[in-house]
DNA sequence: CTCGAGATAGTCT
DNA sequence: GACTATCTCGAGC
């Protein structure tokens, strides 16, 4: 392990608490190739059953959101247009509630995601989105249902100086009725690796 | 710089 | 068959 991992009472805290607490966290990833790690900069809540934006919503359990429904600190890992997301679950067990990452500043094996992303126009582009950062860190459905606090795939402690935290409604929830305004997306303030 | 269209595949009805 | 918690590129300013 390259990182000293979080402590599992991290997770315990709700879920708005926990998704400003991982900004400036570093997510690890350990693979064949190399190991990669960023600083997490961007955030968005997703709170279960009541929130319409979740996958959750309503009690929803599938297949997809089963790992929602068990304890917190396990990665929820899912495909959309050929793009991988990452989640961080949280709430207790029976509490189906996640926290997307949204976006990292690259600090280790920055070689190894330029690789894997191909060409990018600006620095920037290399992890400024969930679908990136995970194209960039190797992080893919084989990830799904893991622990967060072990390789390969891991949160270690915070060093990323976060002076401001600021607060917005989430991005691409158009349809999610009263949901879309909720301001449940978290970014480090003036951080250039921010999705938008 | 912003905007919009199109690509593309997994999931659920 | 419809829908999507996205990305990329090109056009226009």
């Amino acid at each position: 392990m390259f990182f000293q991992s979080v402590h599992f009472k991290l997770f315990l805290q709700p879920t708005l608490e926990l998704a400003r607490a991982l900004l400036g966290h570093l997510l690890v990833k350990e693979s064949e190739r190399g190991v990669t790690a960023g600083w997490i900069v961007e955030t968005e809540a997703y709170i279960g059953p009541g929130d319409r934006a979740a996958h959750s919503y309503g009690g929803r359990r599938t297949p997809r959101t089963e790992v929602m429904f068990g304890r917190p600190g396990y990665a929820y890992v899912y495909e959309m247009h050929t793009h991988s997301l990452v989640n961080v679950v949280s709430g207790e067990a029976d509490a189906p509630e996640a926290i997307l990452i949204r976006a990292i500043e690259p600090y280790l094996g920055i070689d190894l995601m330029c690789e894997r992303r191909g060409a990018v126009k600006r620095e920037a582009d290399l992890t400024n989105g969930p679908g990136k950062l995970a194209k960039a860190m190797g992080i893919s459905k084989e990830d799904y249902g893991r622990s967060l606090r072990e390789p390969p795939l891991y949160i270690a402690e915070a060093s990323l100086s976060v002076t401001a935290i600021e607060a917005g409604p989430r991005i691409g929830i158009a349809k999610s009725g009263e949901a879309v305004d909720y301001p449940w997306r978290f970014w480090v303030s003036g951080n250039r690796y921010v999705s938008r």
